[in-house]
DNA sequence: AATTTCCGTCGAATTACTTCA
DNA sequence: TTTGAAGTAATTCGACGGAAA
């Protein structure tokens, strides 16, 4: 279900770690299950952090766009950038780990436990899977790259074969004592590769890619 | 049944802002 | 204190699919 969520730790626990929810997740998990179907009133908005808390940072800067009033959407056309509460960003994620997609109903359930707007809601959605896929392609990036260096070392290696299978040729006593060439089925370096082949999880990029694709396919197909 | 229009949502690109080293 | 980089919320735009007319 949630391969992608690997690659995800490196950027959000950066992110995630801003604010300290040490081993915090189960909790949210739960918080969010209860909320979502009873969504409660006790549950602070995040424009009314608590003072100490890095919440409470939301509210800088006079016209934040917080908090559920539809008025404010863009009034002074002012676009104060919030910061997410610890809470709001743990039951957020906890979500998109059930579904990276927002349906209309959940959209309003979460906007409406988190004291935002549908629209915040649906936006952190979007960055979300944008950072999802960004994440997926800078491991895709490094699986090539490592595919590329080894094709290029074994380039080398049978360039390097190659030329000593010449010299040998040129070489009368050693080229006479040789099997015929008609005779020889396979040679020692296909000989080796064949049987290693087996051992060889992945032989290419272009096999394995794919399959890091139709994983992550597949899941946003599951969650549609 | 086929076409058009409207609406909601998406991804991609970009901007604007915050935080931190 | 200033500055640049990184992270991310928000905006814009074009494409697409589904529902209604």
């Amino acid at each position: 279900m949630e391969k992608e969520d690997l690659s995800l730790s490196l950027s959000l626990s950066t992110y995630t770690n801003h604010f300290a929810p040490s081993s915090s997740s189960s909790y949210f998990r739960q918080r969010m299950q209860w909320n979502l179907l009873l969504p409660s009133s006790s549950d602070r908005g995040a424009g009314e952090a608590a003072p100490g808390d890095e919440a409470g940072e939301a509210e800088r800067g006079g016209c934040s766009s917080q908090g559920i009033s539809d008025e404010d959407e863009d009034g002074d056309g002012c676009r104060k950038k919030l910061r997410l509460s610890r809470d709001q960003s743990a039951v957020l994620e906890d979500s998109f780990k059930e579904h990276t997609t927002l349906n209309p109903k959940l959209k309003a359930a979460l906007a409406k436990q988190l004291n935002l707007r549908p629209r915040q809601v649906e936006v952190w959605f979007q960055n979300r899977r944008a950072r999802t896929k960004l994440k997926q392609t800078e491991v895709d990036c490094e699986f090539l790259k490592k595919c590329c260096e080894n094709l290029t070392e074994e380039n080398r290696r049978l360039h390097k074969e190659v030329q000593e299978l010449r010299a040998l040729k040129l070489s009368p006593q050693v080229y006479m004592q040789m099997t015929p060439p008609t005779t020889l089925t396979m040679c020692p370096s296909c000989d080796r590769r064949l049987s290693n082949s087996t051992a060889t999880a992945v032989s290419s990029p272009a096999e394995a890619l794919p399959q890091h694709r139709r994983l992550r396919a597949n899941e946003s197909l599951a969650n549609s």
